[in-house]
DNA sequence: CTGGGTAATATGTCTGCACATATTCAATCG
DNA sequence: CGATTGAATATGTGCAGACATATTACCCAG
């Protein structure tokens, strides 16, 4: 027997996967299992509790740890900035900023964003280019309260980029889904009108205020993928 | 000050989001924090890999920790059985068998799951159905050794759930990605043809041996989500 | 000046112990 | 018999101390 809490871990996903311990068994206590591995119960509990955010285990105060019967299973997913996406695939990165304007939101960014439909945030379009050819085309809802006296030039820092720099970390969420491309979509990312392309949709905001919502319009052919 | 490694987090968070420590700095070590908050070691130091895990932090030893530059976002997803994400819509779930036979695997699913080509497998074709509306198109090649001798009748059980009693946890890969419908696609979703979908693609292992490849074709309008 | 070996250092993990907290089970009372 | 109360219990978190390990910084020899 190996040691560490990865080596607990290990061992107790083989007991599961080889049906010692098929789904819904209540697994030994902390205690035992340290005491039949040679260890602390911290350790123990340590392999357990990675296990559980995993979806693999459930555990409750008193009840014990349960092995999940439907496994939820959860994908992590790595959402870089887009130049390092590009530039992970060998190719080099630049960008167009389109359009960047003031204007009022309309009735659903507003809502996702919780602010008064009508309210006038800043409305950008950029086109990002991988090799030149059209990656992704990302129009986006920015929130002027964040930017500061002089603003900065988006066509020489993307927002993106300026944003993570600037305004620091943030929550928010994300949703992917697939579109037919409109005709400015076509246009601009050079496919033809109906075509289907990938979206990703975020949203974010920061301790104090929302800060900005971006509909990413993705180049044909992209994937989101996760190793397990 | 509160207690607990949360609260230590959360200090930390804040310190990052007001620009205390901007990208790029070096933080105080996990002895000086636990000084200054008055915890132990350990504390700190599960408060500062938690945040690690996330993409705020980087963590080397003897180097210390310092606030990421890039902010790889890290976004966590639930891929639930798909009757579980019927039912959760409100919806009713059923589904119908398409077509289930043997066939032997082309070569890029075989060098996906890692077996020869031309091995024979199960080509499995499954409609998933929301209170009678096509929600999910399943296509499936299915290793033949994971089944018992008698095998499941998948007219019964949907495949899945089948895999998710017996087999057990598997290891395995997620992929999202758009595609325009082709004409059996079409057919089956009642959609037209060469409309947007959104597919999801999961390769699974068990310990021993590759498992099974999908490939779920999604109804006009499906989105995942994930709130980070 | 350069390269290599060595010491210093911050994080990674473990132990053993303690107390907190949620939840369940059982006993008790109306 | 049902509801409330109270103990029992498994996990959640905490502390202090120790050693392991990776990486950096430094010193010294060539």
């Amino acid at each position: 027997m190996s040691f560490g809490w990865e080596a607990i871990r290990t061992e107790v996903l083989r007991r599961i996967r080889v049906r010692d311990w098929p789904p819904g068994t209540t697994i030994p206590t902390e205690e035992d299992l340290a005491l039949e591995f040679g260890v602390a119960r911290a350790t123990v509990n340590r392999a357990l509790r990675e296990l559980a955010v995993a979806g693999v285990l459930e555990r409750k105060r008193r009840a014990g740890t349960r092995v999940a019967v439907l496994p939820v299973r959860k994908a992590t997913l790595d959402i870089p900035v887009i130049r390092q996406e590009v530039e992970a695939r060998g190719q080099s990165h630049s960008f167009r900023l389109l359009v960047q304007q003031i204007r009022g939101v309309p009735v659903p960014v507003g809502s996702k964003l919780g602010i008064a439909a009508g309210e006038r945030m800043i409305w950008i379009e950029t086109l990002h280019l991988a090799d030149g050819q059209p990656f992704v085309y990302e129009t986006r809802w920015l929130n002027p309260a964040v930017l500061p006296a002089e603003a900065p030039d988006f066509a020489e820092i993307s927002v993106n980029e300026w944003l993570v720099a600037h305004v620091g970390y943030a929550l928010g969420d994300i949703a992917f889904s697939a579109c037919a491309a409109t005709p400015r979509e076509a246009e601009v990312m050079g496919v033809a009108e109906g075509a289907a392309l990938f979206i990703t949709e975020r949203s974010t905001w920061s301790a104090q205020a929302p800060i900005t919502a971006v509909r990413l319009v993705h180049a044909p052919g992209y994937r989101v993928q996760t190793l397990v």
